[in-house]
DNA sequence: GATCATAGTCGTCTGCCTGACGATAAACAC
DNA sequence: GTGTTTATCGTCAGGCAGACGACTATGATC
């Protein structure tokens, strides 16, 4: 069988991006809200149109980068200071997930330190954090009581696949420090696991599991009481990427 | 900013299957010979072009119904007689992985009970179990001692990545019951693992195990000999999907 | 400055699970 | 019968997690 250029389809291929992010104790994604058609006004994920020229992981690196200011890393190395956890997470091709065309979005998953406000084009009103419960209870109710409306496209089911493999990759992996900032506590690590799994937890187990675990932790130091009580020490996140025991979620 | 077609490049989508099956106690994947250009006479993994109107599922199980004749099972059942588990792996897009033209695969793990002889296109000898360990020897030996070609593409990569996710899905999932006949022994059951993992594994504490989790294995009543020795007791698969607590990978 | 609230840190105890391994059972080959 | 193979049950010690008591060091409040 030779080669034959119109043996098969045309598509376009998109990146789409779930950036999650720990505010105020609440697991966030970053939304923008759409300005053209279809979906025009409605949520969604930020995401673009991958070059011609460009890997797929470059493609969500740049869209990430425009979209939020971070700067992605490998997702093979250790959660690091000053940039993202970047990684591709599942890709969506179901003919009609887009009216226009056929389109397969190759979806990646970032994880984020708490933020400034977005950024999109300039304009803050058109790209939000918001709370992953409040952006998949679609058709329900937000905090305010007034509906919300579904994200657009197949993203609920996007945020859905990302929220969960964050959930999951937390557990059994160093990844929770990409949520905090270059130096952190053990209560501050600890309210990232309870925030994404939406939980508590004892924090003397927690702060003697953590600290025991070798290379997850390594101690600058110094110390803050920025969260109030007692002064904590500081940790930076340690060489260790697997954590061997993981952590174990408690049931439901 | 108003729909443009032209505002974005035109991409081949295809699937790639990585299909892996347990046989003469070895993890063994299914590898096709190239008839044409590029990449000629090598060996490559199975795959094809997305159609227009599937689901990039739909594209994956019709591709594994033409190479094996096994029909694909819903990825968040649990493993069932007469057909193969069938989940997305990864997707792959660097703009040079295909030097004819711009080329997103998105790649497949199944998993299959051991098979008579693959068929590709009725022709036996361009298509043959491979085990992964002498496909992943790019540029090595064989066990013939004759030097093996990498695979085509970038497959040794997606292989390499399926085997990964097969190694560690079957830790905290019943998966392993999917290399396995509608009803097998626990002794053939802890030679999968044996296989996947490439370990040893002490058989009294595997039998503890894996009979101790509840909705892991539901015993059929039935016994058999075909490995040998005592009788031992069929099970089925039962309808748990996920271990807790996980089997136990024994380090390196 | 005493008291209180808030967080952080160290220990103890108990139960469960795992790894190591002994012992027994039931088939087949000779 | 004897030996070999595989299956299955039991025992024991060590490690880890959950539950929870106790103490420490800050800032806030009176």
């Amino acid at each position: 069988m030779p080669y034959d250029p119109s043996a098969f389809p045309p598509f376009a291929v998109t990146v789409d991006l779930v950036v999650l992010t720990v505010r105020r104790h609440a697991l966030c994604a970053l939304a923008v809200r759409r300005g053209e058609s279809p979906f025009q006004g409605r949520w969604a994920l930020p995401g673009g149109f991958v070059r011609a020229d460009e890997d797929l992981s470059q493609a969500a690196a740049r869209e990430l980068a425009e979209e939020t200011g971070l700067r992605a890393h490998d997702p093979d190395a250790p959660a690091q200071e000053g940039g993202a956890h970047l990684e591709q997470l599942a890709t969506y091709g179901d003919p009609k997930r887009d009216p226009r065309m056929r389109v397969v979005s190759v979806a990646h998953l970032a994880l984020a330190p708490d933020l400034p406000a977005p950024r999109a084009g300039g304009d803050a009103s058109n790209a939000r954090w918001a709370p992953v419960d409040e952006l998949l209870a679609q058709g329900g109710y937000g905090r305010d009581g007034e509906p919300v409306a579904p994200l657009a496209f197949d993203h609920t089911q996007i945020l859905s696949d990302g929220v969960e493999r964050a959930r999951s990759k937390i557990e059994y992996s160093s990844l929770a420090t990409a949520f905090c900032p270059p130096e952190f506590t053990v209560g501050e690590l600890r309210r990232v696991y309870e925030a994404v799994w939406g939980v508590a937890l004892d924090p003397r187990n927690f702060h003697r599991k953590v600290t025991g675990t070798p290379g997850f932790l390594v101690p600058t130091g110094g110390t803050t009481t920025r969260q109030g009580g007692r002064p904590a020490q500081l940790f930076r996140a340690g060489g260790a990427t697997l954590l061997n025991p993981p952590m174990l979620r408690p049931e439901v």
